[in-house]
DNA sequence: CTGAAAGCGCTTACAG
DNA sequence: CTGAAAGCGCTTACAG
């Protein structure tokens, strides 16, 4: 059934050309006079040639595909940035193989999937990768990065927002304004992201001499809403909670509002991501931005690097971000 | 730099076969003997071999991947919906090309990466493809199949909800409640889903003598907010807004309460989809379930079935859904 | 059950 | 500037 596809060789046999000579019209920087090109691409067109990346790849040991896993998760946060990834890689001629991951941990079956199809560096995002596993990648000379997470057992680049400062930031600034009984509602906690922000706001507290009430979530609206109740329902109840990330202000925002108090009057509420929804009139939630244009740019670009100079020394980056201001906190006075 | 990695050929010296046996013992069915396949897989294991996919795809042509493209929006659904691709192309073999379109319009840029990588199928979702695209990859016996979007112009499989139907359930739902005077918020107008979906709607309500108020938009949250706000200071306003999507209801919920107004007493709302935020206690939208898991299935196999069995007839296929009745519509007395 | 050989569609020294 | 030839890492008739 399946026609064959036109290759190379055709082209030259209309052409009147080698077909080596067809290749090099078709890679850029190649020796070809004007005219051969000319009548060659021609050709093509007619026939609707396309050189076949698979043989290229596998010829020039170069495939320009980018492995991409990410875990399955709610938090849109995450959809932006598989946009911008997808995007910034694609301008700079890279494409992407994509894979979600069920489990907190990247399983073999995908690392599998990216050595078979040799990809040329992988992006993780949001997701664990165990030491064996990143040296597998690395034994086949395939560089990793970790987006928004890190892991000092592994050695691997990773690119971050400097979650500590950023919580420490938020604390202060909720001192501040005057709030005196804080809380925390973690993400999940195995993440390096939750128990940077709880770390960094922690510190803080400590050092004014305050220590906030922590409660557990998992990153996701309900747990973040149980959890708000449960706070809720302590002797002394929090006057401002943070919430590890975006969505889980959100489960707090809706869990203190459902109590009937207000926000920010009774409680301030914080989150961390500056999702699109943050802004909208109903939430106008006070949020922590990450600056995800540069976080992406520079993770594209330092495992761009390290694809070609081969290894150099593993290193964590941290960009800032800032605290963005909206309705859900305010001067007390 | 690149350290080459090791091929069959390498395994074969060191387990004393010759490189076909080796591929036999990495090709499921083929004829191997128990003896030299353990001794084959112990030295493959040792150093590291996995077949490389490109080679194999190349000589075979048959690349196992299948091209994915989305339009970059900020609805949830598709997500959602990405990932359950992702996870069902992998169950069964298959590998994720991934690109995301800027435009409306799939670019010649998009298609020339799947021409180029010979993936054996693409999925579109949301997004638009012109029938000169549609065409250039099934001159290369590419498979195309739409997902949630088709056109008739278009000679090409289609999967989506039956927007038609369902939005006409919505309206005879909202009627039999008691509702007088609707509103339909669109979404970007050229696409079939906010087509049908409002086609659906006046139909029925046409049926039982009435008129839906329309206001554009184009299935954003701000847009909807915008143009709920328009129907609200109209003379009459609408008791029941139907929006084209759940972003859109939520705009909508949104501006009805900012106004000052209840839902559902004042005014009812009803999405469409089902996405996850929608039963968040701080919203409880009526909504339109689509059967996402079951139009996945239906959308990958239709396509690998299609790939199989060369140019079949190209049909739109239709699936159901159901309404999830919450808190912001209600009977009327 | 196994090996030698051809070939998938390309790139790239090597010669001219 | 161009062509003939080797080779990337595989699969698969073909012969034994």
């Amino acid at each position: 059934m399946k026609k064959k596809s036109v290759n190379a060789m055709e082209v030259a046999r209309l052409a009147k050309v080698s077909q080596s000579t067809v290749s090099r019209v078709f890679t850029p920087g190649s020796n070809v006079s004007e005219k051969t090109k000319r009548k060659v691409l021609e050709v093509a067109r007619e026939l609707g040639y396309r050189p076949n990346a698979l043989a290229r790849g596998l010829i020039m040991n170069k495939t320009n595909i980018v492995g991409l896993a990410m875990r399955d998760i709610e938090n849109p946060f995450y959809h932006e940035v598989l946009g911008k990834f997808t995007k910034g890689l694609r301008d700079r001629g890279y494409h992407v193989l994509f894979v979600y991951t069920e489990n907190d941990e990247i399983q073999q079956e995908e690392i599998t999937q990216f050595l078979e199809y040799s990809v040329e560096g992988v992006i993780v995002t949001d997701a664990y990768l165990s030491s064996k596993v990143v040296s597998q990648l690395h034994e086949n000379n395939i560089p990793v990065i970790l987006f928004n997470r890190y892991s000092k057992d592994i050695p691997c680049y990773s690119v971050s927002c400097d979650n500590y400062a950023a919580a420490q930031q938020i604390a202060r600034y909720l001192h501040e304004q005057g709030y005196q009984n804080m809380a925390f509602i973690t993400g999940r906690e195995n993440t390096s992201t939750s128990q940077d922000r709880q770390r960094g706001f922690c510190d803080f507290l400590q050092g004014v001499g305050m220590a906030p009430i922590i409660e557990k979530g998992d990153f996701t609206y309900e747990k973040a809403y149980e959890a708000t109740l449960r706070m809720l329902a302590r002797e002394v109840r929090p006057d401002a909670i943070f919430g590890a990330n975006d969505i889980t202000a959100l489960g707090a925002l809706d869990a203190v509002k459902a109590k009937g108090l207000s926000v920010p009057d009774d409680i301030a509420i914080v989150g961390f991501d500056n999702i699109k929804m943050t802004s909208w009139p109903s939430h106008e939630l006070t949020t922590w931005e990450q600056p995800v244009d540069e976080m992406i740019e520079l993770t594209i670009d330092t495992l761009l690097n390290d694809m070609k100079m081969g290894s150099v020394e593993p290193a964590s980056k941290l960009v800032s971000g800032q605290l963005i201001e909206r309705r859900t906190t305010k001067k007390k006075i």
